[in-house]
DNA sequence: AATTCGTGGTG
DNA sequence: TCACCAAGAAT
């Protein structure tokens, strides 16, 4: 075992052997199907959120080539309420393109990983580091902070500049050796000890020449991504009640929640007789629901949920072209949902 | 290059 | 209650 090349990496290669982190499900037989599905649930995503996720998805899907069979209801079935359901449709595309493309094995080189859908840099970096030992630098947010503080790389990183600059630094502390401890190290390095607040400098292999931490600036790296006021975009949507099923319509591919099932939208100005009247739909009462507001990262969602009850079966699709179901939550068929649909769902079965 | 993609935890 | 943001990639 060769020791690091420079002081920074040895240092920090130091500190993973004694304090780093060892029993994540994904370091555990680690191969790369399973540290590229963790990279990709772990995408602005807690390691506490991602576990149950993980350990369900290994346990139905435990190769790629039967994540690659599968359905794509399925696959965004097991990420319901994950979030950034892209992530999953790409997973799905991607494994389908590892056995056709690469014979069912990853590839193994930086480029034709890249190529796969939902793979970029870092993640690709981390698959080949972590699961094969290969000298390829990673840039995740964790390693962001710990670099933008050490060597005191001010702007903000969603900055092109930035980010370059980061990059830089990551390939030249990255050492040849020892790879896979190193990047798992900056990843626990800025998960546990160089928090965004509160670092817990004292207890860090490198803080002696910190830029950061020698000019007690901490909190001015990374620059702050520019804050906006979020907009706010307002819905109804309609929970047709009919024998204790709900009526749920896929969503197209592309865009917010695509290919999920969700509840009907209509707008705030729209009514909701006249759209049950176009879809020849009877019913027997309308209850108005409490209103809640749903944050995505880029506006607020203010729904308005309705709950009606059916008088009759439904007979038609309620579009052309959509996919259409009725969902029990007895009978629950695998398909994605998005959290707030979950939750509507649960709050209706309770309502009258 | 700046936006678009979710959700839950945290202070 | 609410702003902030976490193991990024695609467009």
């Amino acid at each position: 075992m060769t020791t690091p090349q420079n002081d920074f990496a040895s240092r920090v290669v130091a500190w993973y052997h004694q304090a780093g982190r060892k029993h994540l499900p994904w370091q555990q037989n680690k191969s790369p199907y399973k540290v590229w599905l963790s990279e990709i649930m772990l995408q602005q995503t807690q390691v506490a959120t991602v576990i149950p996720y993980f350990e369900r998805f290994m346990a139905r899907f435990p190769t790629v080539s039967s994540l690659a069979e599968a359905d794509t209801d399925e696959v965004l079935h097991l990420w319901t309420g994950l979030g950034y359901y892209a992530r999953a449709r790409n997973l799905h595309k991607a494994a389908q393109l590892v056995v056709s493309r690469h014979q069912g094995q990853f590839p193994e080189q930086l480029d034709a990983l890249v190529d796969l859908p939902g793979i970029g840099r870092s993640t690709a970096g981390a698959i080949l580091s972590l699961a094969l030992g290969q000298a390829q630098p990673i840039l995740d947010g964790n390693v962001k902070r710990v670099l933008a503080r050490h060597q005191a790389i001010s702007g903000w990183p969603g900055k092109k500049a930035v980010e370059q600059q980061l990059w830089q630094l990551a390939e030249t502390n990255t050492p040849s050796e020892q790879t896979a401890a190193y990047n798992q190290a900056m990843m626990d390095l800025g998960s546990m000890i160089c928090t965004r607040s509160k670092p817990k400098c004292q207890a860090c292999p490198v803080a002696e020449d910190c830029l950061a931490f020698k000019y007690q600036r901490q909190a001015d790296f990374p620059g702050k991504k520019p804050k906006k006021v979020l907009p706010a975009k307002p819905v109804q949507m309609l929970i047709l009640r009919w024998q204790q099923q709900y009526l749920l319509v896929q969503r197209p591919m592309q865009g917010l929640w695509g290919g999920l099932y969700c509840f009907p939208e209509i707008t705030p100005e729209d009514s909701i007789s006249q759209w049950l009247e176009q879809q020849q739909l009877s019913y027997d009462a309308i209850y108005e629901l409490a209103p809640l507001r749903h944050t995505f990262s880029h506006y607020h969602l203010d729904i308005q949920p309705s709950l009606i009850e059916l008088s009759e079966a439904p007979n038609s699709a309620v579009r052309e072209n959509e996919q259409e179901l009725w969902y029990s939550l007895q009978n629950a068929p695998k398909v994605g949902l998005a959290a707030v649909t979950e939750k509507l769902l649960k709050v209706a079965q309770k309502a009258p």
